[in-house]
DNA sequence: ACTGAAAATCCCTTAAG
DNA sequence: CTTAAGGGATTTTCAGT
């Protein structure tokens, strides 16, 4: 695979978690509604030390929040693409992202280093708004397109934090 | 904008979902942990009326599921890139997806319309590791890779469906 | 389908060791 | 971090409309 040379420092990078605190991170990541008394059962804690520790993931922003997920599908949304955008004039300041954040069809907004500078996740109803889409996003924004219709997901959002909570 | 030729019939698609119903989904989407109590309140409803629509949106398959939002720089992945991949051999089944379930790195696995078949969303903490990861998604699949590295995020996540809770 | 209330349960919080 | 316990809120059910 890869030469490693030896690191400078043999740290991990921010992440100073501990083991409980990846746990009770793959178990809310699994069930967001999972009470703290059932965290404690499920790690072996008792109910005021989980609190203790959610709190503290909340407060240091490793936990920003909890949401329900939802089917795009069954939503009425079933058809999702991904849209490189460049702006047509790349001597203009690059707000692009204030330009386009009321347009909710606009799932996810990435900067990216390449010919492009964003890429956007969208669903829409139907390929009809899907070009209705590409208009409101090019006259807001002043931007070229190129877009990529996603054919399936044979999985999306699964947190790649989650291996962090793995059963050993 | 565009042209719309009249429709056969003036549905919405299967969205045969009630304003109430969009507005629970909308509350659970800005916080999965609510109350029956709370969203009754925020809507108007008795927590028992809550408490069924809710209990259907789950059966029908519209809510699957709730989860913890979790910051993955600071769970130490700080680094994200999507990733376009091809088979070497178009010829072979194509059984990509599965060869790469497993690699945990991969947050999401679209199948998309174009050149490439696949694009991944990946998070990694170092350059370091997105170079062994790449390594491994070639291996495993037997594809090439072509990588574009996010910078930064704008946002993420904002659920185009939270559009159907907003306040009227 | 929604309301309202009652019952049972569960949860959060606090305190003390 | 644990145990313990109080008080409070929430889920859940049920009958009624």
């Amino acid at each position: 695979m890869r030469n490693d040379p030896p690191r400078v420092q043999p740290l991990d990078y921010p992440s100073a978690m501990e083991d409980l605190d990846r746990r009770l991170v793959g178990l809310l990541l699994a069930d967001g509604r999972m009470s703290y008394t059932d965290l404690g059962k499920a790690t072996g804690l008792s109910t005021s030390a989980v609190h203790q520790r959610v709190r503290r993931l909340e407060e240091r922003g490793v936990v920003t929040g909890y949401t329900a997920q939802v089917s795009p599908d069954a939503l009425g949304l079933p058809l999702t693409a991904l849209i490189s955008v460049a702006p047509f004039d790349p001597s203009a300041p690059d707000d692009v992202p204030d330009r386009l954040r009321h347009i909710t069809e606009i799932e996810d907004c990435h900067s990216v280093a390449g010919v492009e500078s964003y890429i956007l996740k969208v669903r829409v109803s139907t390929p009809g708004d899907l070009e209705d889409l590409l208009a409101r996003i090019r006259s807001a924004a002043n931007v070229s397109t190129r877009t990529t219709v996603v054919l399936s997901t044979p999985w999306e959002g699964r947190s790649a934090s989650a291996a962090a909570g793995e059963v050993s």
